[in-house]
DNA sequence: GTTGAGCGTT
């Protein structure tokens, strides 16, 4: 009983599904198993992982066998620190059986005194099912919310879900934004020289040519043109538009 | 090998 999640769903059959966010990208079922049975029945943990790599996501889902179990996990195992993380369990709002948890109006039978004290009614944004498609496009989009977010100052918090305890400005510190930073900047300035190419030129002048093009706007303009263009075109397997073409290497950017 | 807001499979 140590595979979770292989047969796919057991029985979701009176069954309270907790999420389970801000774990780690090496903790798996068998880790926060004995943690979340130790509180309660665990029907089933899953956690869903990245179809390309196979690693996870970094949250999972707790199936409870009953509701009093689960909020109990919730209150307990919520601010629990696993694999030296600490990782933030809730019940499941989005889900196949999200119907059953608002019809069984879990939030509601348990006390929210308490339940609001951690959480004060998070309205999160505006997410709709076909939103969670989304969110695999890229999991990292720091930079993104960093610019959405501006200089509001209560808004920071609001990503940390109030967890009170500190403003934690640890994310922002060294690597992730300064990083992308950097990146922007070199890309901005060797934007019309090939990103994937790089003149192995040991001089100093890098790209004579493309220093002062006059009119030899026919290779650099295209190439800037076909990436500006083709941002998707990034697709390694291309577009299955033509199934009849075996040709798994696409000749279209190759310079 | 990295990352860090979020919501799920046979």
């Amino acid at each position: 009983m140590s595979h979770f999640g292989r047969s796919g769903p057991p029985d979701i059959t009176d069954t309270y599904s907790l999420l389970v966010l801000n774990i780690t990208f090496r903790t798996t079922a068998d880790d926060l198993f004995p943690l979340f049975d130790k509180y309660g029945k665990v029907v089933d943990i899953f956690i869903p992982k990245d179809r390309r790599t196979g690693d996870s996501r970094g949250f999972a889902f707790v199936r409870y066998k009953y509701a009093d179990e689960a909020q109990k996990a919730v209150e307990r195992l919520d601010g629990r620190v696993v694999d030296g993380r600490e990782i933030t369990v809730q019940f499941a709002k989005y889900g196949p059986n999200a119907e059953r948890i608002n019809k069984g109006r879990i939030v509601e039978s348990l006390p929210r005194s308490r339940y609001r004290s951690r959480s004060r009614s998070p309205p999160r944004k505006h997410r709709d099912y076909k939103d969670r498609d989304y969110r695999r496009r890229s999991r990292s989009r720091s930079h993104d919310r960093y610019e959405h977010d501006r200089y509001h100052g209560k808004d920071k918090d609001y990503r940390r879900r109030s967890r009170s305890r500190s403003a934690s400005p640890d994310y922002s510190r060294g690597r992730g934004r300064g990083r992308y930073e950097d990146d922007r900047r070199s890309s901005s300035r060797s934007m019309s020289a090939s990103p994937a190419r790089r003149s192995p030129s040991p001089r100093k002048s890098p790209s004579p040519r493309k220093a002062s093009p006059p009119r030899g706007e026919s290779p650099d303009i295209h190439s800037r043109h076909r990436w500006s263009l083709s941002p998707r075109n990034v697709s390694p397997q291309g577009r299955p538009a033509n199934s009849r073409g075996p040709s798994p290497r696409n000749s279209d950017v190759e310079e």
